[in-house]
DNA sequence: TTTTTTAGTTAGCTTCCGCTAACGTTTTTA
DNA sequence: TAAAAACGTTAGCGGAAGCTAACTAAAAAA
């Protein structure tokens, strides 16, 4: 199953409140991605099938590896895209904003060599 | 009414292939686009009620003023970003496609950064 | 001149991914 | 303990943007 964009951010949003609070819920994330409960539920069922997270009884979400693998891929690309933006002098809201978008559509050989190249 | 990202690529390519014949119709930017014909006449028929472009009796397409300045600001960041990624490395066909996608997604802001750096 | 090809359109299907309304459980609170 | 709030789900809508099948009209070829 392929994840598309919408996906990615889920999980990379799943990520980020991982590392803010113990657990994470669903209306957690709807919350933190501004969507309804509803669009979240089906989001959530979607990668549950896709099998790159699951939800125990009390409803709180846990990344597989796989789905953890993704949202990592994601979370590094957004925070090295956004130093980058920084550095050649966009302002922080907007870099923040415009490195969401690009994490998900460039392809691995670009951001490594982008993330080779903020290094220096 | 506003541009969707498909909005913006077809204008693009409406310019582009204006630069290589006289004239474009929907076929033509059906074929450098891979999609069917039907596609790009519904994309046409709101492309000219948006006042982007018009088709005169003979099927031609032609950019309005409005539609022009979206295709070349597409284009422009086209050109600067595929030169950008080539430059930390990218080969050229990847260069190429990335810039396709992310020059649907930047804002003016981090476009204008961007290309100060690449002058440099 | 008849036939075939080409170009554009219409109708209708599909997938993705938001949304609201409404409902069932569970947990809090009064 | 009864009422209210919180959480998740289901059902169904809407818009964006692809697709195929089938049609019309015009142009090209036989």
């Amino acid at each position: 199953m392929h994840l598309q964009e919408s996906g990615e951010m889920y999980l990379e949003t799943i990520l980020i409140l991982s590392k803010e609070k113990r657990v994470v819920r669903s209306v957690d994330v709807a919350e933190h991605m501004g969507f309804s409960k509803p669009s979240v539920s089906r989001a959530v069922s979607l990668l549950k099938q896709g099998e790159y997270l699951t939800m125990d009884k009390d409803g709180f979400l846990w990344l597989t590896d796989a789905g953890r693998e993704v949202a990592e891929k994601i979370y590094e690309r957004h925070q090295v895209l956004t130093a980058l933006l920084k550095q050649v002098g966009v302002s922080d809201k907007v870099a923040e904003d415009d490195a969401c978008r690009v994490e998900h559509d460039i392809s691995d050989e670009t951001f490594e060599a982008l993330k080779k190249y903020l290094k220096k």
